[in-house]
DNA sequence: GTCATTGCAAAACGTTTGCATGAAT
DNA sequence: ATTCATGCAAACGTTTTGCAATGAC
């Protein structure tokens, strides 16, 4: 448990990655950022990002392209990246049943075996997963 | 197009890997091949690791953990991780109709959408995906 | 005043690469 | 003889960390 503090380098980190539409990787943010704080250092990014993940604000995406990239949007839905272009496409919800079906239309690759990997939390582990919360104070 | 000569480093790593039934990074590869060929280089496990998945002999699995594993069953199949415990499982392609019900038993956290990330490729990229084949001649 | 946060630089980590030597064809 | 593979070490890109200074409470 740990209280967090006001930092204006986290908001604008927050708000920068909620009004973008595209998956941007810590890098990709930093440049964004830096127009609006040219002194910002890419630790703090990096630090933020890390927080903001913790407290649940965004989502990190870990795509196999070497960086991982960051979400805007906290909330439940899946994500496709093409292996090819490198682009990370929000999958909804709803798709998650009809996708065997609607793939074939939106990118036949998806299901194929290959190219799907469930992130998960088995039994046991989320047994003694009671207490990982970060208060916030802001 | 490329042709491969033997080398019995990479049938060591190959032979390696199918014996295994967890999924091993690059690294703890390394030390399991390392008690059969001491002088075996780092460099030599993650060129052969490379060749392998473009050969479609063995599959890289990217979890999240920071390094990649490896998989020495290359038949198509699904992948779960424990988000606590690191531990990837195997999860067969019957599973993945099944696995918004099965996963109440098997895993609760594996379908909170937060959890998944699909990997795949658009149908433009499919389109230019014609000639990748690397020729073996052992 | 206390403790979180910052910027900076250095380190850590997984992975790739350049190069001279050695092995396979 | 040719060309691919190896071992080694250095380099790479991403992310983390130690530290002294700054900012929030």
């Amino acid at each position: 448990m740990k209280t967090l503090k006001y930092s204006r380098q986290r908001e604008s980190i927050k708000a920068c990655l909620m009004n973008r539409h595209d998956h941007p990787t810590a890098d990709a943010l930093y440049a964004s950022i830096r127009e609006e704080y040219p002194n910002i250092s890419l630790g703090t990014v990096y630090r933020n990002l890390n927080l903001l993940v913790e407290t649940g604000e965004i989502q990190r995406l870990t795509c196999g392209d070497g960086a991982d990239h960051f979400d805007g949007n906290p909330r439940p839905h899946y994500h496709f990246m093409c292996r090819e272009c490198k682009q990370v496409y929000d999958v909804p919800m709803e798709t998650m049943e009809a996708l065997n079906t609607a793939a074939q239309e939106f990118a036949p690759g998806v299901v194929d075996g290959h190219s799907v990997l469930f992130l998960g939390e088995c039994n046991d582990c989320l047994a003694k997963h009671a207490d990982h919360k970060i208060h916030k104070s802001a």
